[in-house]
DNA sequence: CTTGAAAGTTCTCATTTCGTTCTCTATGAT
DNA sequence: ATCATAGAGAACGAAATGAGAACTTTCAAG
């Protein structure tokens, strides 16, 4: 936990980078907050350095990393709450965040832009992003995106059969589902997301 | 990390740069940062080409190079093609990418996770993160979290009728549109976007 | 093509600035 | 009394900065 002097060294830490984008030295900020001695700074300094709020690079001039990112680097979102949860949302003091990042960025996602109606009865909409893990390989149940005959690729529900055989299953009550053999399919990617813009 | 008067030439290249469309001579830097050798201004070139803040071309006269700053944290990912598309994915040599965080990371933008199937029709779904921007309007078709009776948020599309009354349309057949006094209903958020993470 | 000024490069030396460590001192709480 | 917190200041070494000489390469004028 902090000390009363080491929450007000941090705060000067924080506005002196938010109005010079450089670091103070260690004079500088002993006069910030009214001390003459470096030393004595130093010590706050190994201190917010020990408890994580700080990064001190031995030996550099201006040598003071915030640990915590300034906010805006991250891909977080305000997580209010649940809707229709009965509640007011503004009124929920809820901290939690929904981290885009994790979930979509990474080195095996991929995007595809949707074309067609073919699996809009599991809310996959023609237009919608959907994300993909590369991945030749599927389990039954899955969403894969799917190359039939090297020539068509589409979004389906996978179900591999016993006999040779793989189903492929559109979430259209228009569409029937398709029977192929094994060899004919490629599988290209596991649906594992889907992010919609609204153009209104 | 750059120090201040590695800044300081860093500045004053880029600002040289806008100014003539060619790099200045060391020579020029010198003045310009009021230093009288050239040795040391060549000292922060190399810091600054070792650090890649810029590209030193050697034995060149001007031979100073920018370097693109490397993108933002990076919130993009690839985007393969279009699906259904009737090519191969990997075939497409497409360089497009999508952004997540332009579009849904702001200072007024929140997330709330859907209840329920009151807007299944609009494919979204029970358990989706539904992205909105803070506001208190709404335009006619808008869908939008709307706070009715101060009881009860509900994402619903939103329409303004003539006579001081809002119709809140679920995009369900199974439920009805409902028509409130315009002040019983006060708007939270407008859609702009969604998020489903596949759970399976 | 030659040539010389201009420009880039590599050094060494000196000075200043700054982080770091240390000791000594003081005060208040348990 | 002991310990945690807080301050002053000295001393040291490393980093940052500066000046300038010496060298090589580039580039364009003649």
């Amino acid at each position: 936990m902090l000390t009363l002097k080491q929450q007000e060294v941090l705060e000067f830490i924080k506005k002196f980078l938010k109005k010079h984008n450089y670091a103070p030295t260690v004079m500088e900020l002993a006069d910030g907050i009214g001390v003459k001695s470096k030393g004595v700074v130093h010590r706050y300094l190994q201190a917010l350095n020990d408890q994580e709020y700080i990064e001190l690079i031995p030996n550099r001039h201006r040598n003071i990393r915030l640990v915590e990112p300034p906010e805006g680097t991250s891909s977080m979102i305000p997580l209010l709450g649940k809707i229709a949860a009965g509640q007011p949302i503004e009124a929920i003091p809820n901290q939690e965040e929904l981290d885009v990042s994790a979930v979509f960025l990474g080195a095996d996602r991929y995007a595809l832009r949707v074309q067609g109606d073919s699996m809009i009865d599991d809310g996959i909409f023609d237009g919608d992003y959907v994300i993909c893990r590369h991945s030749h390989t599927a389990n039954n149940g899955d969403i894969v995106v799917a190359l039939v005959d090297q020539e068509q690729a589409t979004l389906k529900r996978f179900h591999h059969n016993h006999d040779q055989t793989v189903t492929l299953t559109p979430a259209n009550a228009r569409f029937s589902p398709m029977v192929y053999e094994s060899r004919r399919v490629i599988i290209q990617g596991i649906f594992v997301g889907l992010i919609r813009v609204d153009h209104h």
